[in-house]
DNA sequence: GATTTTTGGTGTTTGACACAACATATCAGC
DNA sequence: GCTGATATGTTGTGTCAAACACCAAAAATC
C-alpha cells in the first residue's frame, strides 16, 4: 500500500503564531475601553507584556490611552484603552426592499447609516452599484479621516463564506452570485459576505442581549421567512459550507402546508408575520409596534394567532434546546414581539417541552442592537482579519 | 514573612502554551504510526522542531521509533513513529443489561474487553462497583505491564462532563449520580464521564466512518432510544452544560403520542427498535442480523413499518442537514438497519426535503466500529488531557 | 508629608521554533 | 559496485514572544 493518507495537505507554513495582540485588541473592541490592568487580568497575561502589546497596537493607530474614566480607588490608576473609531469597517446589508451602508469604527460604533430604499427587489449587480455609488460619495471623508479595514456583507441566504458565493438567497431572487468578487470589484475594499443571521447572531453576542455568553442561538422572523444563528464556545457554527443555522425549515406541523423549500411544515409557513400584522391592523409598519398592537386588539382572534404561532415556535424552540443546550435564545423581529405578546407563555411551554437538564438552564430574550444590529455584524466580518492578526495586518496595509 | 513573592501570582491564563506536543501526540495517536517526513508535513513545523518534538515525547515514553515499514522510496528512509499503546486508558461503558470493562492502548487499539451481564439495570453504585472489581482483577497487571492514564466513562444520559455528574439516565433510572467522583474513589483512577453518543461520535470522526472528516452528525438507535453526539469543526459540541445532542427528541409527528420526557411527537418514540425486531421475527439478538431480516420478512407489513419509521427519521435528518450543514451524518444500531433495509430511499428523501445546498452535500453511512465504539469513545475521554499536553501531563505523574 | 497600594516601564532570561549547514541512507543509472 | 540525486535526520545558531524581577510613579489613606 501506499502511505497513509494524508487529510490534510499541508497546513500553511506558521501555525503557532502570537495570538496575544489579538486577545487584546478583541477585548478593547468588543468592551470599547478597557484599562490596562483589566486587561492583564482578562488575558491572565505579565503587566509588562499587556504594556509592550498595547504600546504595540498603539503604534499601528488601533488604540489609543486616555486617562482613566471617574472611577477612583487606591493605587495607582490605570488609563484606559480604546479601541480607535478611525480604524473602521464598511457594513452592507442587502434586503428585498432596501440596500443599507454602514460605517462602524473600531469598538463597534455605528458611525453613519444610510438606507437605500429599492422600488423593487434588487438584483445582485443592483445591490452592489448601489453600495458603491454611496461609499463613492463618501470616499474623499474616508480616506481623509478613516483607515477602512473592509467590507463586510450581510445576505438573507445561503452563503459560502470562504469565496464569498452567494448560493442562494430565495427571498432576493439570487442564485450563484459572487458578491464578494463583486464588491471588492466594485469599491475597491476587500470583501466577506456571510448570512445576515449568522452576522445577528455574533452581534448579539459580542455587542447586544448576550453580552458574554458562549452558547447561543440566535432567531429572527423577518417579512422574508425566519433565520438563524449559532454560536457554540463563542464562535460560530457554520457547518462545512457555511449553510448552518436554516432554523425556518425546522419541521414543527404535520398539516400538509408545503414551504417553498419542497417540504412538508417548516417552521416559517406556520409561524409568519403577514397574519400577526393583520390582525394587529398593522400594515409594516416599525417593529416595535406589533407585540403592543397584538395584545390591544379586539377579540380573541389575534390572541389566537398568536398563541398558535407561539406553539409551532415552542415545538422549534424545544427541539433547539434539546439538541444545543445553550445558555440562551435570542429573538429578533415579529419573533421578539410574539415573546413579548405573551409574556411567559413560551419560557414555561420550553420548561414543560424540553429535556429537564436543558430546558431549566435556557433563556429567553429579545435582541436589544435594534436597527444597528446587521451594520454591527457585517462590520465584525470586515473587522475578523484585523482582530485575528493586528499587527501583521496594520503594517500589509 | 510577608508578601512572599508568589510565582503565579493570577491563575496562569496561559493561553499560548505551546501546542505543538499535542498535535504531534495526537496526529500520532490518531493514525497509529506517522513517519516523521509525514509529521513534517501534516503540522508544517520544521523538520528539526519535529525531531526535538518526537525526542521529547519518546523520552517521556508515549511513543516510540521504529524502522520504517515496508513501502521504500528514494532518499532516507524515515523513521515510524509509533503511539506507544502501553500507554492505556480504562473505559467503562454502562447499559441497562451490562456494565463493559475496558483497556484501550494509545493508539486507539482495544486491548483488553470484559462485559459484564447485570440480570437487572444497575444501580449507578452497582455499576461502579462491577467495573471496579474487574479492575481491582486486573490491577497487578495494569500496572506491571502498562501506563493508565485514567478512567473514561460512557453514560446513556445527561451528563455535566467538568464536574462528572449524571444529571439524569432515564433508562437506567439514575438521577443526580455524581459519577465521576465515585469511580474515581472506587478504582483510584482519575475519572471522567460523558453522554455515550457523544463519547461515539468522536470515536467516529477519530477512528471509524468518518476519519477526517469535521462536521458530522452521530445518531445511535438502540433499545431504549435515539441519542445523538455533535462534531462542529473537529470538535465535540457540547453545550452549556453537557447535554447537547439529545436528536431523540426532536419533533416529527402531531399524532399526539407522548413521550416518557413529556413532549409530544418525539423522535424516539415514532422510531424504534421494538416493532422493527418484532416484525422481522427477531428478539434482541445480533445487531447486523436486523436489516437482513427485515429485506427478507414476509409480506408488506414489515417493509411498511420500515417505510413509516424512515418517513419519520428522514424528517429528523432533514432538520439536521438544515441546522448543522454537516458533511456526514454516521448511524448506528438499529438505525443503521433502517438505512440498509431500504437502500438510498433515506438519502432520496433527504435530497429532496432538505434545502438545495447542504442536502447535496451531505453523506449518509453506517458506523463502522462496531462492538469496540464505546471503548475507543471512552478511552478517548481518558485520553483528551494526555493529548491536551502530553509533556506537562507525563512529568506531573 | 509619610506610608501603603497599585500600576507602568525596563532589562534580562527563558523557551519554542525556524533556518542553514552538514551527515546519512536509499535509489537509479552506468 | 561506484556515483550522483534525493529525501531525510542532526546539530548549532538566531529570533521572537513572553515571563520575571526590579525600579519608578501615582493616587488614597493615615
Amino acid at each position: 500500500m501506499t502511505a497513509i493518507d494524508l487529510p490534510h495537505p499541508a497546513p500553511p507554513g506558521d501555525a503557532s503564531r502570537s495570538a496575544n495582540p489579538s486577545r487584546i485588541l478583541t477585548l478593547v473592541h468588543h468592551h470599547g475601553k478597557l484599562s490596562r490592568a483589566q486587561l492583564t487580568r482578562l488575558t491572565g497575561l505579565n503587566r509588562s507584556t499587556v504594556s509592550v502589546l498595547v504600546g504595540q497596537l498603539a503604534a499601528a493607530g488601533l488604540v489609543y490611552e486616555a486617562a482613566a474614566s471617574g472611577e477612583s480607588q487606591v493605587g495607582r490608576p490605570s488609563p484606559d484603552v480604546h479601541a480607535n473609531p478611525a480604524v473602521a469597517a464598511l457594513a452592507v446589508n442587502t434586503e428585498i426592499d432596501a440596500v443599507t451602508i454602514g460605517l462602524v469604527g473600531l469598538g463597534g460604533q455605528v458611525l453613519k447609516k444610510i438606507r437605500y430604499a429599492t422600488e423593487r427587489i434588487p438584483t445582485a449587480s443592483e445591490a452592489v452599484n448601489i453600495a458603491a455609488a454611496v461609499i463613492a460619495g463618501m470616499r474623499s471623508e474616508l480616506e481623509a479621516r478613516y483607515k477602512i479595514v473592509g467590507l463586510g456583507v450581510a445576505v438573507p441566504g445561503l452563503v459560502t463564506t470562504v469565496d464569498g458565493m452567494v448560493r442562494l438567497a430565495p427571498h432576493l431572487g439570487w442564485e450563484d452570485e459572487p458578491l464578494a468578487r463583486m464588491f471588492t470589484q466594485a469599491t475597491g475594499y476587500p470583501a466577506t459576505v456571510a448570512n445576515d443571521a449568522s452576522l445577528a447572531a455574533e452581534a448579539e453576542m459580542v455587542f447586544g442581549a448576550a453580552t458574554g455568553l458562549r452558547n447561543l442561538i440566535y432567531l429572527n422572523g423577518g417579512a422574508s421567512g425566519i433565520g438563524g444563528g449559532i454560536i457554540t464556545e463563542g464562535r460560530l457554527l457554520t457547518g462545512v459550507s457555511g449553510y448552518a443555522g436554516e432554523f425556518g425549515h425546522t419541521f414543527v406541523a404535520a398539516n400538509g402546508r408545503r414551504c417553498h423549500c419542497g417540504a412538508l411544515g417548516c417552521l416559517e409557513t406556520e409561524v409568519s408575520q403577514a397574519p400577526l400584522l393583520e390582525m394587529a391592523g398593522l400594515d409594516g409598519g416599525e417593529p416595535g409596534e406589533l407585540a403592543g398592537a397584538l395584545r390591544t386588539a379586539p377579540g380573541m382572534e389575534a390572541m389566537a394567532e398568536v398563541r398558535r404561532q407561539l406553539g409551532h415556535l415552542g415545538t422549534a424552540l424545544r427541539n433547539i434546546v434539546n439538541i444545543f443546550n445553550p445558555e440562551a435564545i435570542v429573538l429578533n423581529g415579529f419573533l421578539a414581539a410574539l415573546l413579548a405578546a405573551a409574556p411567559g407563555e413560551l419560557q414555561d411551554n420550553l420548561r414543560a417541552e424540553s429535556m429537564r437538564g436543558p430546558g431549566a438552564e435556557v433563556r429567553l430574550s429579545p435582541a436589544v442592537l435594534g436597527s444597528d444590529l446587521m451594520m454591527v455584524g457585517a462590520a465584525e466580518l470586515a473587522f475578523s482579519g484585523l482582530l485575528a492578526d493586528p499587527l501583521g495586518h496594520a503594517e500589509g496595509n
